[in-house]
DNA sequence: AATCAAACTTGATTCATTCAAGACACGCCG
DNA sequence: CGGCGTGTCTTGAATGAATCAAGTTTGATT
């Protein structure tokens, strides 16, 4: 159901339904953050054979149809994300590199106005969090006070 | 002056004063966006012999110092900043890759506050514009409407 | 069932960045 | 003011993520 439900989107979108976007489209919903060698590494895991450059070329083809996200934290490889069309944000940590979903920061539509345009034609404000999660925060506690 | 300004600054922060250290900082402020092989370059150009490690070393040690700072966005390689420590943000063109700062957005402290927090220990909110800047809406309306 | 472009596979390649080991030089101390 | 030691730089190789290129397979249309 879940499975005939992704065949329509698919097809939808334009796009031929394989077992690699089948399976790719399953896995990010299962997975809400995989990198491209997450991704391989599930799809494998349930048995359909892919190559790694179809993973790339799966992804890139499902993210031009909107069907999947691409995001890229800074020193983080790329990350998709099959949640889409809502604009949440993303809350990652410094450390172990953690991603959570934010649904929207509080003043919402301020956020989307820069200050000063500068000409520019703006479509996306891209809102990310740094910080230390929970246990990272633990962890770091422990490296600095309660060694002794 | 300038030049004194930032071996006082390369001191204070504990690191030694090198002629790769003072030309890098030097080329960082002539060209507030640069990546690290753009500052190679001009390094190089400006006569001081640096070698590609090097400028990523002294990056890191400047970027650890507070004295400059690195930025990530989306398919971009890492790029270099000396304005720091006023929490501004950027505006980035899809198309050429263009960066402009953005002193801050509307309602910025609103921004620092993601709605729910997840247990995690935010300190800092980055924000990202993404769109076109003004020479590619230009090129991007003459693609579509304008070519017959 | 035949067709054909879209989608996949294999294999090589790029780019940004990092690792490793040794040479050099900044700045301190005598 | 010259030697010393560690922090900094150089050279050379290696990694990881992503892309390019060319040929083969396959989904969907007729």
């Amino acid at each position: 159901m879940a499975e005939l439900d992704i065949s329509e989107q698919l097809r939808e979108a334009g796009l031929r339904v394989t077992r690699q976007r089948l399976a790719v489209v399953r896995v990010l919903r299962e997975h809400p953050h995989a990198t491209a060698d997450a991704v391989a590494e599930r799809v494998r895991a349930l048995g359909v054979a892919i190559s790694t450059q179809a993973v790339y070329d799966v992804l890139a083809a499902l993210e031009s149809a909107g069907l999947i996200r691409r995001i890229e934290p800074a020193g983080s490889p790329g990350i998709f994300e099959a949640r889409v069309h809502d604009n949440h944000h993303h809350m990652v940590c410094r450390r172990c590199g953690l991603i959570v979903d934010v649904s929207c920061v509080v003043g919402e539509a301020a956020c989307l106005t820069p200050s000063e345009s500068h000409g520019f034609a703006v479509d996306e404000a891209e809102v990310t969090f740094w910080g230390l999660c929970p246990a990272c925060q633990r962890i770091a506690a422990s490296e600095r006070g309660e060694p002794r």
